[in-house]
DNA sequence: GTCGTATTTAACATTCAGGTTAAATACAGC
DNA sequence: GCTGTATTTAACCTGAATGTTAAATACGAC
């Protein structure tokens, strides 16, 4: 049992609202600690407990500056969760597509005369 | 203060290996609850409430089938996911590029004579 | 060494996530 | 109405996540 995938630690990561502002802050360009701090009402300890899981999750990368800790984003780790997340939905649309030429080729061969009712029920949304 | 996006829900959903595990499951297909619980040995009702977070995050929708209540997976909301992470990948990389064009521009001019030595630091891992 | 600035660690409280078992609900078929 | 199957709700436990404040650490400048 227990799956462990670095995936879980990206995705947690971005699930938190500070953690995304902090990594789209990072997009423009690097920041200190202090730096990013500043748009939130959080305490700093708060904020570099933050980063660390941001690093755990090979989101960020961090300098050293004198006192300072420079944080840089890491585009790596982006990409693996567009990769999971493209490969998957492409996945289901690839399929999506398969049915729809095998309904529509069913629908071409004949029209119709007894409907057996086995699988594929409402789903309230659904694509045309 | 506290932002609320529907991105937190979706990453969030998608930090649990199970419900990765589930989603990948349903991007080959709709399936039941007991159908997705199979592969795990978690109980039922910890699949229900995996389902019930994924549906919650827009990730699935659900329909009826008799006592059955068939998932479907929502490509919308993957799309979602890519949306946020690509365009922040971008803007990073980006920016990466005006940098670099703006240090090459640097190096062509003049072969460097006073390094006033401000700003970026070591990051260790260095693109090249 | 002392001081000021930047950042982290420690100790703690509180909330939330994920799992369990037992019981409830929904529905088709007899 | 009773039964069997599919799924959810209720009540509960445990551990992890997030935030706080106070103290510690790291380092440049004097």
């Amino acid at each position: 049992m227990s799956n462990a995938s670095p995936l879980d630690a990206t995705f947690a990561a971005l699930a938190d609202p500070t953690r995304r502002a902090i990594v789209e802050r990072l997009a423009q360009g690097d920041a200190t600690v202090l730096e990013l701090a500043a748009p939130f009402q959080i305490s700093l300890p708060a904020i570099s407990r933050h980063l660390k899981v941001l690093e755990h999750a090979g989101l960020i990368s961090r300098g050293r500056d004198a006192q300072r800790r420079p944080c840089r984003l890491r585009a790596e780790a982006l990409r693996e969760v567009t990769q999971w997340t493209e490969h998957t939905r492409r996945a289901w649309e690839e399929r999506f597509d398969r049915l729809g030429d095998y309904l529509r080729e069913l629908q071409a061969r004949e029209p119709i005369t007894d409907t057996p009712k086995e699988e594929e029920e409402d789903h309230g949304d659904e694509q045309s």
